[in-house]
DNA sequence: GGTGGCATGTAACCGGTTACATGATTAT
DNA sequence: ATAATCATGTAACCGGTTACATGCCACC
């Protein structure tokens, strides 16, 4: 059997440690901002620490700095950060851009820190690419069904479209911001 | 204990048997297009027409007008009418907006037909609102945040608030349309 | 001596998907 | 016959959330 699989909450565990050691209780202030896709609630995050603990991708250690009771601090091991860096780096492909844009987001943001201003251009270029590329094939889906839609099933699919150009300025943007930075 | 929730799904299979009766069958060719959020698979979609069934929101009739194999057409009962209606009428608030706006997109879709014009307007008119209010909170929360923002951070928040702001407009638009029209 | 923030943990559930399995009918 | 499509169904899994439970420490 392969090695198991590290889901994408683990990725984000992962990448929230790569900027700075923290215990399960400041991982879950970082998830309690409304941006935030995971929830702040411990049920799911304890348990994968101890899980990435287990399979070598994090290391512990205690922490009793401060008067307040003791901490389990954990940061990344070196196997923690290739498996990070690999997620990180992983191609775009058209599945990611249309069901998982907030996760691709998310591997632009740990990438910085993590790969140099090229690196982060590189990415940006790459979804543009793919982006474009999957608005095309919507935009034609779209028209082609134009026929087939009442007033309503029209404007939503406009919504999805406008969604995806809005996602594709956005990127376009950002690169312009990366290029004169 | 109170009846039974309807989840989501459930929701999405009344309000497209709400259009005409259907078959499980053709209900997953609906859900077969790339921007349903659900899966075309039958793993969900015929332990829930039956489910609906069970609690008479949906009542079947075998159909043999084809010389193909019979097949169980849904149809809406009033009580699952009725149900659909209170969902799609629920009001707009601030968790729906944020987290859950496909839903609502939906619940617009399914009014064509189970509403008036003015119905459609007028559900526009308070998800604009609600829009606008998480919109400035959002913005208000992210100037807050700005100082301690790294580039990436922040460039990811801005998508995030952009993309409210797109689905603001895309509100604004089709109210005109719907006004217009 | 209570309240509230810090800190960790578990059990149960939930909505949903994958993968598998079956059988009928039509077309080749 | 055999492949493709129509049609329905189930078992197992999956990622994630809710709700609950516990204990430490500081402050008032």
């Amino acid at each position: 059997m392969p090695k198991e699989a590290i889901i994408d909450f683990e990725y984000a565990l992962l990448g929230l440690l790569s900027a700075a050691p923290m215990s399960g209780y400041d991982l879950r202030k970082a998830f309690a901002t409304p941006l935030s896709r995971f929830s702040a609630s411990p049920g799911g995050l304890y348990p994968a620490l101890r899980r990435l603990e287990r399979r070598g991708l994090l290391a512990a250690r205690v922490d009793r700095s401060g008067e307040l009771r003791a901490r389990r601090l954990y940061q990344l091991t070196e196997a923690g950060a290739a498996a990070l860096d690999a997620w990180i780096r992983q191609p775009i492909d058209q599945e990611m851009v249309a069901r998982r844009l907030d996760l691709v987001l998310l591997r632009f943001v740990f990438l910085e820190g993590r790969g140099t201003r090229a690196d982060a251009i590189d990415f940006l270029e790459r979804l543009k690419g793919e982006l474009a590329r999957y608005l095309d094939l919507l935009e034609a889906q779209v028209e082609s069904l134009k026929g087939m839609f009442t007033l309503h099933q029209r404007l939503a699919a406009e919504n999805g479209v406008a969604g995806f150009r809005g996602q594709l300025a956005w990127v376009e943007c950002a690169l312009t911001e990366l290029r004169s930075a």
